[in-house]
RNA sequence: GGAGAGGUGGCAGAGUGGUCGAAUGCACUCGCUUGGAAAGCGAGCAGACGUGAAAGCGUCUCGGGAGUUCGAAUCUCCCCCUCUCCGCCA
């Protein structure tokens, strides 16, 4: 959620930031003339109510109730009825009164762009800040791991579909293994870290999954029961980043590190057609999600080093990859800024998105009302929030199926996960 | 799922229709005191919004919502949550 303050204080700011995402700015206006007609009928609304107050006082304070209230009778009959509409009107402008028109306008405002990021109206834009490794070359005609996986007995597509459908899978024997051994390796790392493991609720209420930014713009793409009101998390970001909402933190006690390993669920309802086979895409996959929450001036450092967190993953791998600064274009809607880890597919022949490591600043805890408090004097602030994975775990088996495949058909196991894994490699049998 | 109890400030805990945003205690902050500390004493200590240069003033919030009333933390209704017992169950 932006703040409508600083709408009102730097309108062109927020303008400018819509136009490099491609919005039509228009917006800003709207809100500026929507918020003037709401905090004059607030003003005049408030009046009507403190003299309502100063009435009802006074019959309170008079010896004999009755007689002052059968006087005062007729004013307060007057205001109570002003009152109703004034209120009405206040209720119809509210920023925070759901449906009211300054709250969709709101609602449907993407984070301020941080300064730092490049122009550009798609991805073909992004900036690739380094690479690491190099794409891998093969003495031998590679296979997409969706074959690997199937000739190798750990993946099955088909039985999956009989199950659920399309985009899901099934891994099996040392293709489970190995999606668990990711898992630990993944954990092990963060621990190490210093984030705190969470094991979050996977349904949320609709309150949770507003707070965090994900259901103005992609409640299409969520799986919900409409009776609880409970939506399946897309991601661990939404429970860990709700997880201080509504609390003042202390101040020394930031930055707050979490890591969650959970599934998540996405209906890909935008993505018809787009990468069908494989595991690339699925309704439901796992990953191991970070998230911090700081101190205003300190995001910006939180997100180099989440992001080097989530890079160290890939290089210990020995994955190749490369970090990408998304454009304007191409940042979501709660961040400012996110940086994408990309690991190199070869049978995309391109770097795949991995982990996006975002800073939202303060823009879902303006919603959330996630404060830090920097002394027992000071007032609340917003905190910043930044969330990133640390990695998905489909997307880095996937990796590792296809850039360690050798000429026998079998997959080499790198080096940091043989310990988990128990074994050097993965071959068909 | 059934029965009961309860949800008040950071915590504990009073308050059952009228200056109650809320006693008191603890915690916390500042000051006095002290060689230093403890104790003691004094003061402060909820959040949001509006208004104002500021001091301040105003409005709202006692789980959430609706209602009764001139006036609700206090009365009524609905919902949510927590706890205890029973049932069921991984």
């Amino acid at each position: 959620m932006l703040d409508v303050g600083l709408i009102r204080r730097d309108p062109e700011r927020v303008r400018l930031s819509a136009k490099r995402r491609g919005l039509d700015p228009a917006f800003v206006d709207e809100v500026l003339r929507l918020d003037e007609e709401y905090r004059s009928a607030l003003t005049a609304a408030e009046g009507a109510q403190a003299e309502k107050n100063r009435l009802s006082a006074e019959i309170g304070k008079a010896v004999d109730k009755a007689a002052a209230a059968r006087e005062l009778r007729p004013k307060l009959d007057q205001l109570a009825q002003r009152l109703e509409d004034l209120e009405a009107r206040v209720r119809e402008l509210a920023p925070n009164e759901r449906h009211s028109p300054l709250y969709e306008l709101l609602s449907q405002s993407p984070n301020i762009l941080d300064d730092s990021v490049p122009d550009g109206s798609d991805a073909s834009k992004n900036v690739v800040l380094r690479t690491s490794g190099e794409p891998t070359k093969f003495s031998f005609d590679p296979l997409p791991h969706w074959e690997l996986g199937e000739r190798l007995g750990i993946l099955d597509f088909p039985r999956a579909a009989k199950l659920s459908g399309s985009r899901f899978s099934i891994l099996v024997g040392p293709g489970a293994r190995l999606a668990r051994a990711l898992t630990q390796f993944f954990l092990d790392r963060a621990a190490a870290k210093g984030y705190i493991e969470v094991n979050p609720p996977l349904l949320v209420s609709r309150d949770t999954m507003w707070s965090t930014g994900q259901l103005s713009k992609f409640a299409d793409a969520m799986f919900r029961d409409d009776d609880a009101e409970l939506f399946l998390v897309p991601t661990a970001e939404v429970p860990l980043t709700a997880l201080h909402g509504g609390e003042i933190l202390a101040a020394d006690t930031l930055p707050r590190k979490y890591a969650a390993f959970t599934p998540c669920f996405r209906k890909e309802a935008g993505a018809a057609g787009k990468d069908t086979r494989g595991i690339l895409r699925q309704h439901q996959f796992e990953k191991v999600e970070l998230v911090w929450v700081t101190a205003p001036e300190n995001s910006a450092g939180a997100l180099e080093a989440l992001t080097q967190d989530a890079e160290d993953l890939l290089r210990e791998l020995e994955l190749p990859y490369r970090v990408v600064l998304l454009c304007a274009g191409d940042v979501g809607f709660n961040p400012a800024k996110t940086y994408d880890l990309e690991v190199w597919v070869p049978s995309s022949q391109a770097y795949r998105e991995i982990s996006s490591c975002s800073n939202c600043t303060d823009f879902q805890s303006r919603r959330a009302a996630i404060r830090l408090r920097r002394d027992a004097k000071a007032k609340p602030e917003l905190a910043h929030t930044l969330n990133g994975s640390g990695l998905a775990i489909g997307r880095t088996l996937l990796a590792i199926l296809e850039n360690f495949q050798q000429a026998d058909g079998s997959v080499a196991i790198p080096g940091v996960l043989q310990p988990y894994m128990r074994a050097e490699k993965i071959s068909a049998g």
